[in-house]
DNA sequence: CTGCTTGCAAATCTTTTGCATTGAA
DNA sequence: TTCAATGCAAAAGATTTGCAAGCAG
């Protein structure tokens, strides 16, 4: 996990922001994890960073390009962006309520890029959540 | 308008719900509206109904597939579901925080089944947000 | 050192709930 | 009449902010 660590202390740099104790923290709280709500990232480090400060630092992670919001039903999750991960979307069980990473698929980018621009649309993101059931549960209902 | 209040008269009483002079002004209050915010649709029968009865009633409305709320950047917004408009996207201006409507396209459409499918997952539904810039917003950048 | 970051507490905003009353069929 | 829906007030939960103290560079 040096790596990832690493480079999150350049994106900061790059950004003229500081790693402090805390930020690390919070980052080690989302690598390599399910995408989180936000009660869960907060809970995730409870005893070690005040819940203030992961509002304010998750705030700055996006805003840096280091987390990303998705969302997932009702609520919005967190996870890491696609600069430390791929890119990727979402697959949500609508019955066990687990979240899958669906990798990005060439043919539905270019088309989500032709649909915009044929609305004059400059595309700059976007954002898909699948809704279904998953191996597990369509098996077993 | 007469029209679809019927639609939204059968849906109720598809589900054992009554059309109640609440129901009738808040839908009112999204026919033919871009998507609004929660606390939109509160202020714009504000005078009407009561916030508790909005929240109580928008979520009748969504269990019984009359609204839908989708994910526009971080917050969520509230529309008339696919049976009341046709099934379509959404364009989010970055610069002036509009929301476009993007029709279907069996092409997307296809992909995205096939996507799920290859996952072992049964695809139910799905939510695309493009993010990017509009006509006017870049023109004028 | 010096300024940015944090913790803590309080303020806001959003959403939900209990209960007495009202309304639709 | 009768049960579900509504308004109102209060509770819960989520997010933001002010400020004094602590830490990174």
């Amino acid at each position: 996990m040096a790596e990832p660590l690493e480079q999150l202390k350049n994106t900061l740099k790059q950004h003229g922001q500081s790693l402090t104790k805390a930020r690390q923290v919070i980052f080690a709280a989302l690598v390599d994890k399910e995408p989180q709500t936000m009660r869960e990232v907060v809970a995730g480090c409870a005893e070690q960073v005040d819940r203030a400060s992961v509002y304010r630092t998750i705030a700055l992670f996006e805003r840096i390009g280091v987390v990303q919001r998705l969302q997932i039903g009702w609520k919005y999750k967190l996870e890491l962006s696609d600069a430390f991960h791929h890119h990727h979307h979402h697959l949500t069980c609508l019955k066990c309520g687990r979240t899958f990473p669906l990798p990005a698929d060439e043919q539905l980018e270019k088309r989500l890029k032709a649909l915009a621009g044929s609305r004059n649309f400059i595309m700059r993101g976007h954002q898909l959540e699948i809704q279904g059931l998953c191996q597990t549960c369509h098996k077993t209902s």
